[in-house]
DNA sequence: CGTAGTCTTGAACCGCGTCAAGCTTGGTGG
DNA sequence: CCACCAAGCTTGACGCGGTTCAAGACTACG
């Protein structure tokens, strides 16, 4: 994948720049949660969104990197690429994760929006500083980074273990959990939900070509697992049933 | 994977306790490396060594986790299993890496010594105080994390997308750039190494049967990419050349 | 309408898994 | 010293799941 000759540049995005921190729709759950008051108030010195369209890049392999991020809405991947052009995504940012490496300034993934995304960003020079006289913050970095790597270890056995149809079952069921969290549900029962990514996104997630994406959807809505609405909708008339297809054993812990 | 009824109980290894930290083989690159002094001291007093023979469980998924460990000398892997008992290895730990998970009290994978293996062992609630009031601590923690996310994700390329021969290749220069590592070379030239993990660690770390891992040695060796030696013994001639068949472009970091 | 982007469906192929023997090596005991 | 055995590895034959290649169908948008 190469980076084209002009990429669409998105500088600072003044319409959120009034935007405080206390009204954040993900203030309590992104790596600032645990911030207060004083430190609240020095993040938002160093912070800026910058917001993107779906489809749009946000850094390429080996950019400087001048800032970290939290995702406040929609959603971002993070994809590796062979040089024959294979892709494998890596990472699925939520609201609230996080993107960047402090200690570190090149990118190492590509990283493209999904659907549109808000970005809260930090300049990453001001950010380390205030890691190292803020020792909770990094605290809560690392609380992140390691649920993370737990979330990337599921999908490690997704990848190396699991057939195609265990492989959109689950993925299927780790949006529905992902969705139902954040209004602090259980996901049981009927279920709609919308999928964050296209059928070709769910390939580059799941380690398969777009076609088995598309047949192996086919075949969980003609068995009556789920139901298809638009490209995107899906309803799932048993959480529960869906679960056993994936092969999880329901104690499932993917969270990233 | 159930676990036996009695587990080959492996308590503290007196052999070792004599040993001080400044002896310590992998002073400078573990967890512990960034300490001094009295630092250095506080962590002496919460450790003790153990030992495992190749093959034998450290701990299994669910138990109890009093302590967290580096990794001394020897191979461990982390592995996680399906109900019908298909296995993922999701970490390879050689000597410097870390085992654990500060703020969580059960082990999420089964972690198995792959050959011998002496962990030098913290006390978990001691160490997590110690990280609260010694940030640089945390901090060595966080970049030893977000390496091994790194790796983590290397290795998810990996298993989506490279084919069974492209992945023997991956692993057999990994295996070939850590050793390089520990003397602080760059791979380069004809290399001799030893395999940490049998044929059906391999299966399990590349997601393939052991068939295939066999099968696709077999293929490098007739092709003169490498000489086998013994069952776990491997030279290559040309380093380079096993590179160009591994996918990779030769810019690989993966490290954990 | 027409066109482009996305998704679905079909048919043929093939890489890897499965099943089943052999082989090699090291350990044990007669 | 050698027969025996178990564990780990290799090799072969075969079949299936998922990829590849090639058309269509649906939807959004001019």
């Amino acid at each position: 994948m190469r980076k084209p000759a002009t990429s669409p540049s998105v500088g600072p995005d003044p319409a959120h720049d009034k935007m405080r921190c206390g009204d954040c729709p993900i203030r309590y759950r992104a790596v600032c949660a645990t911030c207060e008051g004083d430190e609240l108030a020095q993040l938002e010195r160093m912070k800026f969104y910058r917001s993107f369209e779906a489809g749009q890049s946000i850094l390429w392999e080996g950019d400087q990197m001048d800032f970290v991020a939290s995702v406040v809405s929609g959603v971002a991947t993070l994809t590796q690429t062979l040089e024959d052009g294979r892709t494998q995504m890596v990472g699925l940012l939520l609201p609230s994760d996080f993107l960047g490496r402090p200690g570190r300034d090149r990118a190492s993934y590509h990283a493209r929006a999904a659907t549109d995304v808000l970005l809260c960003c930090f300049r990453r020079a001001p950010f380390e500083q205030m890691m190292q006289r803020t020792p909770h913050l990094a605290h809560r970095l690392l609380a992140m980074t390691l649920d993370e790597l737990d979330a990337a270890r599921e999908w490690m056995l997704l990848l190396g273990r699991k057939t195609a149809r265990e492989k959109i079952a689950s993925f299927i069921a780790i949006i529905a959990r992902r969705q139902a969290a954040l209004d602090r549900r259980r996901p049981a029962g009927r279920i709609a939900l919308e999928l964050p990514l296209s059928r070709e996104a769910m390939g580059d997630y799941l380690g398969l070509t777009i076609e088995t994406v598309s047949r192996q959807i086919t075949a969980l809505r003609q068995e009556g697992l789920i139901e298809v609405a638009g490209k995107r909708g899906i309803v799932l008339p048993d959480y529960a049933r869906l679960l056993a297809v994936s092969g999880d054993d329901g104690a499932g812990r993917a969270s990233a």
